[in-house]
RNA sequence: CGGGGUGUAGCGUAGCCCGGUUAUCGCGCCUGCUUUGGGAGCAGGAGGUCGCAGGUUCGAAUCCUGCCACCCCGACCA
């Protein structure tokens, strides 16, 4: 925790880090752009494992794990998604390190050890599963087959940024497998729209649910579903994405089923996936200049309990009220931390917890035990208020409902805010300009267009909403038809 | 890989242009006492291959050459 939280504007990565994850970067560069996520920011990313988890289970998902090495061959056997991932791939090529003959001390990559056939790290585990799923599925009574992993993966990117784009990052991926496309697209349907309601209920973060152009599209999917949030600085970020693969990974690793009228099929596939980068959304959406603000749904902890005492005596009277504020709060299924570290003094700890966004504080001390009251303030607004002991579960229940519903409510009329209609290029590029956000506009539907747009304003078509209106209309740079409008933005 | 920038203690920095005692300051760290209702105060203390290598010079953090690393912008992308 440092001071020069204070100056900030839309860099977040500058100061984030110092809050919930630091990239600590070794000497060396091949760790560049990877991250170390530090125990607070773990607990924040387990909460949405946990939550997340649930709802893979709900809609009748089960977790596997499959390896973190992809043959090449394999890898290539999918051409557009190898030819997707190509260029950011870490590979390995040899399996032993020697001592150097030459310098004392030092290991050296043993050209001896070269393995027979390199080793892709996984950048997305499409291939190594579907190689898999061949040897599982014979028979339309093997299907669906609907399993979900959580893995890290590799994407060896020319730049990185934290959070949003690290070399190394932590993830889920689901990956399914139907027997017919109807199947197929409603799976992907539903777990963009289990995307949506997690983001939206446990961070509260609003988010739009679309396509992808095809140019935008997942290497390899025939369609691809997404969840699109925009941050506090106008830009747009793509929260979740989830696929319909066609039958494109079937036919590349042939996999295919006896169907019940006894032809011979390839199967329907799915993938979807959620990131760490879900860290940086809900860090980009709703921290201040005090540092993050959590959404109590999400928060490890929703409340904490801070002490003030002079004397022993005080500090035991102290502790023992806020040990039992903390167990009556927990009977409440309330996630509550009671801070009794001796060594910090009171002020120093409403700063850190402001800093790390816990939703509400609590500060007992001596004046308050003798009136029978705490004292709460609220994170989000930064107020403070006294309330009687005996209302204290109460207020804090309601509270936390609260305050959940206002952090949505606050992003999603920035959100809406944000959203403009344009119907002209020359007013497309100034509202990008000064205002920034969703500009819903009409597209010819071309690739060349969409080029050209992003060539001349460096915004790209975030996604076409799924409840887009039928419209008709002309496409905001080439005047051509047009029958509904797209969203565009700048995105990170 | 192009364009810009920066490397001085765990972190952030001054000094560099114009070479000259023991390399500046803040945060953090250690010890002691006093403190504790919004990031404590005082006193003392520890901590440095000035990115690396070479050169110029009586003398280099400072000037020159080469190298390395990192950051920002761009292409690529969750």
């Amino acid at each position: 925790m440092s001071k020069n939280l204070t100056k900030r504007s839309a860099d977040y990565s500058k100061w984030y880090n110092e809050l919930v994850v630091k990239a600590d970067l070794a000497e060396s560069s091949a760790v560049r752009g990877c991250m170390i996520i530090k125990p607070y920011g773990y607990a924040i990313w387990e909460k949405m494992q946990a939550e997340l988890d649930k709802m893979f289970k709900a809609t009748g998902h089960q977790n596997a794990y499959f390896p973190l090495f992809v043959p090449k061959s394999l890898f290539e056997a999918e051409e557009q998604n190898a030819e997707g991932f190509a260029k950011e791939c870490a590979v390995v090529t040899h399996y032993r390190l020697k001592n150097n003959p030459d310098k004392k001390g030092e290991l050296i990559v043993d050209p001896d050890a070269k393995l027979e056939e390199p080793l892709v790290v996984r950048p997305t585990s499409e291939a190594i599963i579907w190689s898999t799923y061949k040897n599982w599925i014979q028979s339309y009574r093997d299907l669906p087959i609907l399993i979900n992993q959580w893995a890290n993966v590799v994407r060896w990117e020319m730049r990185t940024r934290l959070f949003l784009r690290t070399a190394e990052f932590l993830w889920q991926e689901g990956h399914t497998a139907h027997a017919t496309q109807a199947e197929a697209l409603a799976e992907a349907r539903q777990m963009n729209q289990v995307y949506a309601d997690f983001v939206e209920h446990f961070m509260a973060i609003p988010v739009i649910q679309g396509l992808k152009s095809p140019s935008e599209r997942f290497a390899g999917a025939v369609e691809t579903f997404c969840i699109e949030a925009l941050m506090q600085d106008g830009k747009a970020l793509q929260a979740g994405t989830s696929h319909f693969l066609g039958q494109n990974f079937a036919k590349a690793f042939d996999v295919k089923f006896a169907t019940k009228e006894g032809t011979l099929d390839y199967v329907w596939a799915t993938s979807w996936g959620v990131s760490t980068r879900l860290m940086g959304a809900l860090i980009m959406t709703h921290s201040d200049d005090n540092g993050l603000v959590l959404p109590p749904n999400l928060a490890p902890d929703q409340v904490v309990i801070v002490p003030i005492y002079r004397s022993e005596e005080e500090h035991a009277a102290v502790a023992a009220k806020a040990e039992s504020i903390k167990k009556t709060l927990e009977e409440k299924n309330i996630r509550v931390k009671f801070d009794n570290r001796d060594n910090f003094k009171p002020g120093f700890k409403f700063n850190e917890y402001e800093l790390k966004g816990v939703p509400l504080r609590i500060a007992i001390g001596p004046k308050d035990l003798e009136k029978g009251q705490v004292e709460l303030a609220r994170r989000d607004t930064l107020t403070k208020q006294f309330v009687a002991e005996n209302d204290l579960c109460q207020i804090i229940t309601d509270l936390l409902a609260t305050i959940q519903k206002e952090l949505f409510d606050k992003a999603l009329s920035y959100r809406e805010a944000k959203v403009t209609s344009v119907d002209d290029f020359e007013t497309f590029k100034k509202v990008l300009e000064d205002k920034g956000g969703f500009i819903a506009a009409h597209w010819d539907g071309t690739e060349a267009t969409e080029e050209a747009i992003k060539a001349a304003t460096k915004a790209t078509i975030r996604c076409i909403p799924l409840e887009a209106k039928e419209e008709v209309g002309q496409c905001v740079f080439s005047g051509k038809p047009s029958n509904k409008r797209v969203l565009f933005a700048k995105a990170y």
